[in-house]
DNA sequence: AAAACATATTCCGCAATAGGAATATCGTAT
DNA sequence: ATACGATATTCCTATTGCGGAATATGTTTT
């Protein structure tokens, strides 16, 4: 995976924040408008334009898109997501963010929402 | 610093060969155009844009212009170049680029370039 | 002062990107 | 079949970035 392709996707806030929650684990675009509180279509085109470079994968969930990190990344991507996820860790937006994940995550087993249903 | 910033840096792949070179010491204008075998215009360009952002600092030296990664260099600003050189070594280009720096380098107290007289 | 050298800047055209509004698509429920 | 929910895509505009040619600026040498 090419360098520049990986630093392209870094390089705006929302995907930064997009990536940054999806370190603790896979994600369907109506939640991600609620952590993020940002628009749909902001969510769903920044999710196109990580999927189209490989940063993210998709798999369909009846009408839910379930987004995560992929599988297996390249040693490049492993190594600077896990510097963002680092340097995330001083952002009050970032961490605004990762607690607002960890609160989603946690009521997950009581909504018929399928982000955590699967693994593959 | 802005994480944001730092990757807007890093996202073309001229700015990341300045700056994987740059980790072995500072360069002057005329040394980068040597070594990356790019045109003047173009490494100038690159370099203004590294500095406007704090990617590199400059210190006139006679007609030359000497670049280097700042002194006190952000957190996260470390993180991401320790990553990129970490990355860099497995490229050809950059490896490449890397072997002619220390060529370059092995022969400058030779020159009355004045790449590594001071370090301020 | 003029020439030579090192580097920066301006001007141009082009491609990529971001954001929002509106609309389309696809799956599910009634 | 229709309506609804979740998500994607299209159309638009504005901004930014890149590359190169030409030119400008500042410094040293003659």
């Amino acid at each position: 995976m090419d360098l520049v392709r990986i630093y392209e996707c870094l390089c705006d806030r929302t995907r930064l924040r997009i990536l940054n929650v999806l370190g603790q684990g896979p994600l369907c675009v109506c939640h991600f408008q609620e952590i993020l509180d940002e628009p749909q279509v902001k969510i769903s085109k920044h999710l196109a334009y990580l999927k189209a470079r490989g940063l993210v994968s998709v798999r369909r969930e009846g009408s839910w898109m379930v987004y995560r990190l992929p599988a297996k990344a390249s040693r490049e991507l492993r190594a600077n997501l896990a510097c963002l996820q680092d340097c995330a860790a001083e952002d009050p937006v970032f961490r605004r963010d990762a607690a607002r994940m960890r609160k989603v995550r946690a009521r997950l087993p009581g909504e018929n929402c399928p982000c955590e249903v699967r693994t593959c």
